[in-house]
RNA sequence: GGCCCGUUCGUCUAGCGGUUUAGGACAUCGCCCUCUCAAGGCGGAGAUCGCCGGUUCGAAUCCGGCACGGGCUACCA
């Protein structure tokens, strides 16, 4: 039965050796879509076959960005499953059980060469430049009998595969590169098992990918060359060949690998500076896959149902961190006022330590006012902080911005301008956007001025800066009594 | 050294032999809106489809070579 007859299976097999990084997010990203766009069932293992860059805390940090991207997976960790364990040290008695019963089937062999023996040989080759520089073959032909005495009599060995002499072809189907051809000659007799007793990355995963019944193989490209050695173990193992999806890698804006010098590079990163899950999930997928040519803003819905191998693009892609900051702005503005003040707005704000201060009119009106505000201005969610910073000091610590002084304080006009709007003001009893500036709004006409020349001296008096949410949300938010505190105290630098 | 992969605007991509004066998005520039900053609307500039040959009436699309970049070739994953 051929492997796309079956109900799909995938999986995502990290190294808790360090943080998710987002070129692995995105690879989870594409198996959990796949196994969701075609009702299948998406697996987590973890791969932690190397004992000594492991970790249990990496394996919880990268549980923790799962769950943090959204990915919920159908077995594995924490949620179980029939074919597990799902760790492969939890695995090790499959491993040399399949590498057993391949020795006794003739498909593999055990090896008594001594690491010496084998860089000798190799450099042998290379100066005598052969074009083939792999095993060669010293092992193969032992008698089976006697290799097992010399294993019985404590002798150091490894187990290599058999690669069959007459194999020929080995053609890798390929659903984002179609079919690629390896020929099996090329291949030397490699070491599923090494002489620690511990299995090799290419016979391991094999071997759980085939008793986990894994359909496609979704993973970086960076293991293609590998692929028809897997190839070979599946025939060894006499279990069906998966479909392969060979990804590209994602790359920093200078097209070399990402790394620490680029930035941030793991997904926690992200999180931390306030990225949403929405948004880093839609970034990340259209990364290398595209649905058509014209959207640019997708869900988490329709790329689990709209998913598929085959827009997956072939080359490697550089991470642009200004398409991310513009998808992560979509998603925020597309939040209701209450939810960007419940989610985004108010767990900033606290996060920062900028707690209500003074009298008490941070209320959820209030909170809802100030989201409105700044919704707009915010692509990403700490933003708020510096834009609400106004709002959370004494009136008579308030800095202003210099050169904002010097443009519309320190002006002829300015003075009036702040004295006709406090005069305006005191008398207002409704405190509303809508009053303040209806409040305001005859003033420029009064004092024959422009607009700006009235406005913006009242912003920088409140704000002590030149920008800000419209001066009617603004001066509401400040609240009556400090707005006309701070006007009395700006008149001093006012000409 | 050998084998394998990749190459469309600065970036992500659409494109699967004619519908293409190569479409969209981000970024960038300009205009509109406007009390500022954003948001929003409209518009501009930006890619001889890595290069050279070939097939074809016709090629970004098919074939070959080359160049550049990357991967594998480990008792790493």
């Amino acid at each position: 039965m051929s492997s796309t007859e079956r109900p799909v299976r995938v999986r995502f097999a990290p190294s808790p050796t360090g943080k998710l990084h987002v070129g692995g997010a995105r690879t989870a990203i594409y198996n959990w879509a796949f196994a969701r766009a075609t009702g299948g069932t998406f697996i987590l293992r973890i791969d932690d076959t190397d004992p000594t860059r492991s970790t249990e805390e990496n394996t919880q940090v990268i549980l923790r960005a799962m769950r943090w991207l959204g990915l919920d997976w159908d077995e594995g960790p924490e949620v179980g499953g029939d074919f597990g364990p799902y760790f492969q040290t939890e695995r090790l008695s499959n491993y040399r059980a399949a590498a057993e019963r391949m020795v006794a089937e003739g498909n593999a062999y055990y090896c008594f060469c001594s690491p010496e023996k084998l860089a000798a040989d190799r450099e042998a080759a290379q100066a005598r430049k052969d074009t083939f520089q792999g095993y060669q073959g010293t092992c193969r032909h032992l008698d089976p009998a006697e290799a097992q005495a010399r294993v019985d009599a404590g002798e150091p060995y490894t187990i290599r595969i058999k690669v069959p002499d007459d194999r020929g072809d080995v053609i890798v189907h390929d659903a984002v590169h179609g079919d690629v051809v390896f020929n099996a000659k090329e291949l030397d007799d490699f070491i599923i098992f090494r002489s620690d007793g511990t299995p090799t990355y290419n016979f391991a995963t094999v071997v759980d990918d085939a008793e986990m019944g894994i359909t496609h193989i979704i993973r970086g490209d960076d293991h293609l060359s590998n692929t028809p050695r897997q190839v070979m173990v599946y025939e060894a193992l006499g279990a069906p060949v998966p479909t392969f999806a060979h990804i590209s890698m994602i790359l920093g804006a200078d097209g070399k690998k990402l790394s620490k010098r680029h930035g941030a590079t793991s997904v926690e990163e992200y999180r931390d500076a306030g990225y949403l899950s929405d948004a880093f999930v839609n970034y990340l997928a259209l990364l290398g896959w595209a649905p058509d040519g014209e959207s640019t803003v997708i869900s988490r819905e329709r790329l689990a149902s709209e998913f598929s191998l085959d827009h997956v693009s072939k080359n490697p892609a550089i991470m642009d961190p200004k398409k991310l900051d513009f998808i992560n702005g979509e998603y925020l503005h597309a939040m209701s006022d209450r939810e960007f003040a419940d989610e985004v707005l108010i767990p900033e704000l606290h996060s920062h330590d900028l707690e209500p201060v003074g009298e008490c009119l941070h209320d959820e009106a209030w909170y809802d006012l100030l989201a409105a505000a700044l919704k707009p201005r915010t692509t990403l969610g700490p933003d708020v902080v510096a834009q609400a910073a106004f709002l959370y000091e004494d009136d008579a610590d308030l800095e202003y911005d210099e050169k904002a002084v010097k443009k519309w304080l320190a002006k002829a006009g300015a003075a009036d301008a702040l004295d006709a709007s406090a005069k305006a003001l005191t008398a207002l009893d409704d405190w509303s956007p809508a009053a303040i500036e209806a409040a305001l709004d005859p003033l420029p006409e009064q004092l024959g001025m422009g607009k700006g020349k009235v406005f913006q001296p009242i912003r920088v008096a409140v704000t002590g800066s030149a920008a800000s949410p419209g001066i009617g949300e603004t001066l509401a938010l400040a609240g009556k009594e400090h707005v006309l505190a701070r006007i009395a105290r700006a008149k001093e630098l006012a000409q």
